[in-house]
RNA sequence: CGGGGAGUGGCGCAGCCUGGUAGCGCACCUGUUUUGGGUACAGGGGGUCGCAGGUUCAAAUCCUGUCUCCCCGACCA
């Protein structure tokens, strides 16, 4: 792409709005832009983060076994007054009517249509495990949205739901998707600590939260050191049930349900840090399919509801919870697996023949090998163009000038370490190509 | 919802107290200049001051109402 003809309008200045730092970063770097409190427009740039978070919670899903669908924003009240959540959920809920004075509702979460589309569809205990997922934008009528799209009122949610025939078999289910969230997370590069948590609203006995560590986050946590060891940003191997285990006996808890006096790790390994909630597990048993009647029949000829889970992963939220995590003064530092183009290439001099020759080679070159590359092309100054690059946070910056170029040399910079090599054209393209 | 703050060109702000129909920086356009970390100069386009009502000869400025946005708190992916 070339950044002459690409929407990334970027901002000089900090918008008074913006007070949390992914929030005026990406703002500031033209990923985004609000239209009401809480709701927003993703832009080219933001959009490509978006996607390629969503591609790997995809693969991981898909990897659990679980299968993907598609389920609507719009959901009929009815299901909800079934399951009974139509009066509970409250002014969260954005209710709506449709021509015909219907009631119906944006989805703030889908176990209720996820369990209407199993009971009038599976039978059998023969047809389980089951899980579905969907990854589709939510709404819920937060009382204050804040913290740019960290908290939106409008989100994007992976939502996956499980289907079992006995408890044992759910909590394997479960089991899955923790060990499918550790892996999410560590191929992100983050470290989320998984937290024992109550399941509020949703409801159940067993719960799950995974919090990424960062200063800004929005709940504190205290947690056994010895987590740490699990070294959780590269956990992306296969996890076996030992270590599973390990992990989930290892003391995490959020501050207010820890307890300084009764706590069972000692004060040297315990850790207090901030977390941002992007995911949450849970293993609820029979709370939906038995008001809503979702039964199988089991071996025995005797009909028993299904025992359900539901796993949440924040998509949208992970884009602010990555910025949090990796940032300096100058923008944002893109892990490459999430980068919106894996190179920022920098035409130093557009009205140098030779430069803006050398650049167009390079720019096709990578383009050919499947290298995403953002050709920074405008007719500008040299500080602008890298105050920019290193506001859009690409993990590599190619900076062709005339100076170098006289000796057949180009820059290659790394933005997360600052290191800056000169190398020849033909190295810089195997290097990036590789 | 309770508490606090703010709405003036795309962004950041001044003007409001002491009414006289809008200004600065950045961005944008044209030209020249410059060119390895936001170059400099000149010229130019763009807003009727969140909205509604009121007071007045006259309202961005005063009064009333209303909407929106941000921050702190309870809730959440």
């Amino acid at each position: 792409m070339r950044l002459s003809s690409l929407f990334m309008p970027t901002l000089k200045e900090n918008p008074a709005d913006a007070q949390v730092t992914s929030h005026r970063l990406m703002l500031r770097a033209g990923l985004i832009r609000q239209t009401s409190a809480g709701i927003y427009i993703w832009l080219p740039m933001g959009l490509r983060v978006l996607r390629k978070i969503e591609q790997i919670v995809r693969e991981e899903q898909d990897r659990a076994g679980a299968q993907e669908i598609l389920m609507p924003t719009i959901q009929p009240a009815e299901l909800w007054q079934e399951s009974g959540r139509y009066e509970a959920y409250g002014k969260e809920m954005l209710r709506i009517t449709d021509r015909h004075d219907r009631e119906m509702l944006y989805g703030p979460t889908n176990e209720e249509m996820v369990t209407d589309l199993f009971r009038s569809n599976i039978k059998s205990y023969k047809d389980l495990p089951l899980m579905l997922y969907h990854i589709q934008w939510k709404f819920r009528d937060e009382i204050r949205p804040r913290f740019g799209i960290m908290r939106g009122r409008e989100f994007l949610m992976k939502d996956n739901y499980s289907f079992d025939l006995n408890e044992e078999a759910g909590r394997i289910s479960y089991n899955k998707m923790y060990v499918a969230y550790l892996r999410t997370f560590a191929r992100l590069g983050l470290v989320a600590i998984p937290v024992r948590a109550d399941t509020g609203a949703i409801g159940g006995d067993l719960s799950h939260e995974f919090q990424i560590l960062a200063e800004t986050g929005e709940s504190t946590l205290y947690y056994d050191k010895a987590i740490e060891d699990f070294d959780l940003a590269s956990l992306t191997g296969d996890i076996d049930a030992d270590t599973i285990e390990k992990l989930q006996n290892l003391y995490a808890m959020e501050e207010e349900k820890h307890d300084a006096d009764n706590c069972p790790v000692a004060p040297e390994n315990l850790r207090r840090a901030k977390g941002i909630e992007v995911g949450h597990i849970f293993f609820f048993g029979t709370k939906y399919s038995e008001s809503m009647n979702a039964r199988v029949t089991g071996p025995d000829g005797n009909l028993v509801p299904v025992e359900m889970g539901s796993y949440g992963v924040g998509v949208s939220r992970l884009v602010g919870a990555l910025i949090e995590a990796n940032h300096d003064e100058n923008g944002i530092i893109w892990p490459e697996v999430v980068a919106p183009y894996k190179v920022g290439l920098i035409n130093l001099r557009i009205k140098d023949e030779a430069c803006t020759a050398a650049c167009g080679d390079i720019y096709q070159r990578l383009t050919d090998k499947s290298v995403d590359v953002l050709y920074d092309d405008r007719d500008m100054g040299a500080g602008g163009k890298f105050a920019d690059m290193d506001l859009s946070g690409l993990p590599w910056q190619l900076i062709v000038g005339p100076r170098g170029l006289k000796n057949g040399l180009v820059e290659l910079k790394n933005r997360a370490t600052g290191d800056r090599q000169e190398l020849t054209l033909e190295d810089a393209i195997n290097m990036l190509g590789a």
